[in-house]
DNA sequence: TAAATTTTGTCAAGCGAATGTAAAAGATTG
DNA sequence: CAATCTTTTACATTCGCTTGACAAAATTTA
């Protein structure tokens, strides 16, 4: 059984294409390159994604890659991608699974499905799995850097989720995953600060512990509510000038918490 | 062959967790819980159903169940649950062909399938089987709770338009629960929220104790009408300019209130 | 009209549930 | 192993809802 596939060399016309070797994929003329757009590479064969890298990489964008689902899983939930190139063939946890899994945690995170032909397509593309196009193998590298980019440019209108959030005197980066107060890093655990995106992401609106749970946690692992409440205490801590009167994370009686920028 | 699953036990935070265990599923803030939410579980394992029920009463559930394919249908589109926990593997009709005949007769019934490991899983979440969700076992009842919690959100979303009602300097949304007077927020708890929304959506009209009582207490819990008094006090408080002598909410001596705006 | 009766306004406990918080227990990482 | 992060547990505290009491107002009755 050959899975091998074409793995795919250097692009063919490395100095023809200026325009689109700058950022990452189109649209970003005014600010030079503040951040690059990051792609997730899930895939097994070694070879595939060294080759895939190379041209991601040629091309301007950001590579990371995990080799079996739940790496590619965690990767993807913890390193923020701006999207996923996922391999439904692998160990451990079956691509499709991995992008149902993602699509439930962060529905906006667009993923592309490497399937093999005659895999059941219409079913990667189905509604819940969610997954926003495909290719099957073997695959031109040409045929997948335009996909992805019609993706992001689908995906993305013209600006993207923003980076870095401002609020009071704080800056909180969801690339590097850095809080500043008054340009003074604070620490986060990872927990923490994917509480504190979530809700910095949600300003205004009451997020019950359920909804929390289920956005910052995920289903497999769903501890109890107060947990939460844990959580809450400690971003406290650190946020609010005075915990004991919350200005920033206010509790909502009944409901859940709320943030208010 | 060992089917056997672990059956789960009662939950492991008897008395810690209140917020989750009211009643059905979050979302219900006006009128408090006339009706739970329903539950069916089609399953053959009597020990697993058993661990079921006893998880999803605990949270507040109601539970209804078959113990083979085709009665669970028969129960699914006559009983009106909620949502329908099926199992694949079942003696009768298997749970794929119940998933699919189910969504025939009613597609907006979601349906969680349970599945062992290694089975088609694309198949049962696939575009033609329709099943919302699916969870391999063996599982954590925790997980299916979530992922039960999650369909349930997402299927009837809590009215997502954020309804605005305005009088004199008035704002009150009703998607969010805030009240502003010349878009200062003040602050209502949840009864005196409800109360306020449910005079606001019958301009005009007196409403007697009993009715308002009805209509955001419920039935379960039905307090003094001496408690409606009160909490119109409390409105009063925060609406009125003078709340001796109000001007929105107005006494109808003998039968009740009336909102004017 | 005055008195009697009913209805409503209002307030201050009391109670149970929700939340704040610290510390223990468990899990993870290096 | 220690160090750190996460979750659970336990307890204190706060909060909102309800109730009962009494005063004030409205209505009815005499």
């Amino acid at each position: 059984m050959n899975r091998k596939q074409e793995v795919p060399g250097r692009p063919r016309d490395p100095a023809a294409d200026g325009s689109r070797a700058a950022g990452g994929h189109g649209s970003e003329t005014a600010m030079s390159a503040i951040k690059r757009t990051r792609i997730l590479i899930v895939e097994d064969e070694p070879a595939m994604v060294a080759g895939l890298r190379d041209n991601f990489e040629y091309e301007g964008y950001e590579v990371i890659s995990a080799h079996d689902g739940t790496a590619g899983l965690e990767r993807a939930l913890t390193d923020y991608p701006d999207l996923v190139v996922l391999d439904v063939m692998m160990p451990r946890m079956s691509g499709l699974d991995v992008c149902k899994q993602l699509k439930a945690k962060r529905p906006s995170l667009p993923v592309i499905m490497l399937t093999a032909r005659g895999q059941e397509i219409d079913k990667v593309v189905g509604l819940e799995l969610g997954a926003d196009d495909y290719v099957t193998k073997p695959f031109s590298v040409r045929e997948l850097m335009a996909r992805v980019k019609a993706v992001l440019r689908r995906v993305s209108p013209p600006s993207r989720a923003p980076v870095v959030y401002r609020f009071n005197d704080f800056e909180v980066n969801t690339h590097n995953h850095e809080v500043r107060r008054a340009g003074k890093i604070i620490e986060f655990s990872s927990k923490e600060f994917a509480l504190l995106a979530y809700f910095i992401s949600h300003p205004g609106e009451t997020l019950s512990r359920d909804r929390l749970l289920d956005a910052v946690w995920g289903f497999e692992n769903y501890p109890n509510t107060r947990t939460v409440d844990t959580h809450i205490v400690h971003l406290r801590q650190k946020l609010e000038v005075n915990p004991e009167e919350p200005r920033i994370i206010l509790t909502v009686h009944g409901s859940g918490y709320k943030f208010v920028g």
